[in-house]
DNA sequence: CTGAAAGCGCTTACAG
DNA sequence: CTGAAAGCGCTTACAG
């Protein structure tokens, strides 16, 4: 590949010059030079290597993100944006799926460590991650979701819990009396916090019967669960499900059991991806503002003048459509 | 960060012996002095900046991918299964969503090849993909995707012609007369084979009616073309998809005009994720063999012992399911 | 405004 | 078996 070397050779100056054309800075050059410099390096095609440059001007310009599922919608619609908002800035987003394990979301955030990201978004499988080796080596980190006050990790996401709580009122309203809470696994980020305001909603009712289940963050699982909680007796009226995926594994196992949504079963999801419009029936869901989520997360790694992680909450939305039954007030 | 430097002056030698140490090679090191290395770059916690490493040894162990879309399932899936097959061989996967844009997916693979990746996975936008920067710094290539022979890139993929021919083949033995082919930009990678299989098929039988349409691959533009399509008079009996997503779009119009699936209108789909299984109906469909794709994709550009393109066919499976009507044979 | 030189943190011939 | 030193390709004080 051609160097700056090279190109320095050929406009007849030397390195340090070249740095300072293709970098607009830190210091001057004359107009005349500066042309000699762009045409060389035209002509010659040079592109900077990105590996000299960063071991030398000490950032590298990326950032890494880690999901726990790139093949699940919502995720590849939080990646796309944030990788568009931190293109906006000049940075790279280096995209790490954990697929579902642990030891590969520890080995994702080991491999930014060793490639220096400038810092680093995670939405990880747990509760509570571990984030000592970003910690170690001094490297921001924002979470989105909930994370323990205690690991010094900024955090934007919307409240889960009044969302949880908002979207089961809304069931109630409808007059369903049964309601299953199809949760994730029960150390899942979140998983907490659907529970609480699902419980809380169905305590102020007074009447309401809640269950709790849980199933894995897969379609299929959740498929697989509700084919077998549908056949026992005394099924569920309405069905609250923590993520959009799981919520169209119950749709499926009511279509192959015969049973009609909303009809004879209220199904609603939580993320609210593009998709949740288009499935048969369209989802009640809570979309969440992706858009915003990114926007944010990336700017307050950009503007990170201070170590103190921030706590940001952004606003959910209760997108009600078929899946819950026709509008009750 | 801890450098080889402060290991070495903690185990009391030089930098050599640390490198040594950790990569096992290429000289030997004393057992005693090894365990010394290994103790204190433990005790401080040492991870080797993987950007001087590259730098000085001129490889960086990671592979770009380019894809069109990360939010669509079919290149979550292969994003993941080529993480694997990478991982497996110490390798790390950049990704780079195109996001249906082609200045996007032209300024990725210039970032690849700013950051010196070792080599490129490409699903492109277009036909004819432009991989002349890849090239001009001798990086090998593989498309997923037939591409013109000229281009210079290896490849592997199913037969698309073969695949759309056998898929259209089973709408006709299913006796449906006026057959739709759903087909994406006509532009798109693999479009034209879509188009002839579809065609040759439909010519064989003698008395097949087809007719051509083309959508975005996004949902909800299939979904508003076939809204249009449907509502007109003369609507075909069998539609083939030329994507899931795009036979997503088209289940969703029909439950949307009342249509049902496949009494009415039957569907066919391309690509075969896990989803298909579980849509409203689930769908039949041309399933790619993903992992098999991903592994020798892999396994092509580790062994690049030659600059010579290969070019590669694996095989499909026609997945039928509900969505084209019982069977009919 | 410009050049020679040091330095980023590694790897690897080259001596010993 | 081990160390001093050069080199990977940049950036940036430091002189002039």
């Amino acid at each position: 590949m051609v160097t700056a070397r090279d190109v320095a050779e050929r406009a007849g100056t030397s390195t340090a010059v070249v740095s300072y054309v293709v970098n607009n800075g830190p210091r001057n050059v004359s107009p005349a030079t500066r042309d000699r410099v762009l045409l060389a390096a035209a002509e010659l095609g040079y592109r900077p290597n990105a590996l000299a440059r960063a071991l030398s001007h000490g950032r590298t310009s990326s950032i890494g993100l880690v999901v726990p599922d790139i093949a699940n919608r919502f995720f590849g619609e939080l990646a796309r944006a944030l990788e568009e908002a931190a293109g906006a800035r000049g940075n790279l987003l280096l995209i790490g799926d954990s697929g579902l394990d642990l030891v590969r979301e520890k080995s994702h955030i080991a491999a930014f460590v060793d490639r220096r990201v400038d810092s680093v978004v995670v939405v990880s499988l747990q509760d509570s991650p571990d984030l000592s080796a970003l910690h170690a080596a001094e490297i921001p980190v924002v979470a989105l979701h909930p994370v323990p006050e205690t690991i010094g990790a900024s955090t934007i996401s919307i409240d889960y819990e009044a969302a949880a709580y908002a979207a089961v009122r809304h069931l109630i309203d409808h007059d369903y009396e049964t309601i299953a809470v199809l949760n994730g696994p029960s150390e899942s980020a979140g998983a907490q916090q659907h529970w609480q305001g699902a419980a809380r909603a169905a305590a102020e009712s007074g009447s309401v019967v809640i269950e709790h289940l849980h199933s894995e963050f897969a379609r299929a699982d959740a498929a697989q669960l509700m084919l077998d909680r549908l056949a026992r007796p005394e099924r569920p009226r309405a069905i609250y499900c923590s993520t959009d995926e799981q919520a169209y594994g119950v749709l499926f196992a009511c279509h192959r059991l015969g049973l009609a949504v909303p009809r004879d079963i209220a199904v609603s999801g939580f993320d609210g991806t593009e998709h949740s419009g288009y499935s048969t029936p369209p989802l009640t869901t809570v979309a969440q503002p992706i858009q915003e989520i990114a926007d944010r997360a990336i700017e307050i790694l950009a503007s990170n003048t201070s170590d103190i992680p921030v706590q940001e909450i952004v606003p959910y939305t209760l997108v009600v459509r078929e899946s819950c039954g026709v509008h009750a007030h």
